[in-house]
DNA sequence: GCCAACGTTGGC
DNA sequence: GCCAACGTTGGC
C-alpha cells in the first residue's frame, strides 16, 4: 500500500468538511502531476495525511483513506463549475479524481513549520522550498515519523 | 498583502 | 521546440 499527502485550503474545504462528509470526492485537481498520481498509482487501502495550505497555520491535521481508485473528474465537463475545462472531453477525461473517506483528526496539527525541522523529512516535497504539488507520495518512513510526532510536544 | 517559485500558454 | 509572459500557489 502507499501513503500521500494531500493539500487543500480550509477555507474552501477543510478536514472538518471531509469529517461532516464522511466520504468524498477530492475534486477540482488540475496539475498534471498530481493528476497522474491520483489516476495511476492511488489504490483503495492507501492512507493519506489531510494537510491544511493557504492558511494562518500551514498544517497536517488528519488522515483519510483512499476508498475508490482514480475516475474521470465530472467537474472538468460541467460549464458552471469553477474548475469547469472547456478542453476535457468526456470520451477522453483530461482530469481525475478519487474518493477518500475521513479516518481521524492528529491529536494535534503539526504546523510545516515544525515538519521543517526534521533532518528525517528533508525529503519530502512539502518541505521544500517553491514546492507546490498539491498531491504528493509520502514513504512509509516519513509517514511513521511524522505519527510518531504527534504524542510530542510541539516547538 | 506581498512576492518568489512554479506550471502553462502561445507567439515565433 | 524555445522561451517570455502570464496566472496561480502558498508561505510568510
Amino acid at each position: 500500500m502507499n501513503y500521500w499527502l494531500m493539500k487543500s485550503e480550509p477555507d474552501v474545504y477543510g478536514i472538518d468538511d471531509l469529517k461532516a462528509a464522511g466520504v468524498d470526492h477530492w475534486d477540482g485537481v488540475r496539475n498534471y502531476q498530481a493528476r497522474n498520481m491520483m489516476r495511476d498509482r492511488m489504490k483503495p487501502g492507501d492512507l493519506a495525511f489531510f494537510y491544511h495550505s493557504n492558511c494562518k497555520e500551514p498544517a497536517i491535521v488528519g488522515i483519510m483513506e483512499i476508498v475508490r481508485e482514480g475516475y474521470p473528474d465530472p467537474t472538468a465537463f460541467d460549464p458552471e463549475a469553477k474548475y469547469y475545462d472547456p478542453k476535457s472531453d468526456p470520451d477522453n477525461p483530461r482530469w481525475y479524481m478519487v474518493d477518500v473517506k475521513y479516518v481521524r483528526h492528529l491529536e494535534r496539527p503539526i504546523p510545516l513549520a515544525e515538519l521543517k525541522q526534521y533532518e528525517e523529512l528533508a525529503d519530502l516535497p512539502l518541505v521544500r522550498r517553491g514546492n507546490r504539488l498539491s498531491i504528493m507520495p509520502v514513504t512509509k518512513a516519513q509517514w511513521d515519523f511524522i505519527l510518531g510526532l504527534e504524542g510530542k510536544e510541539g516547538s
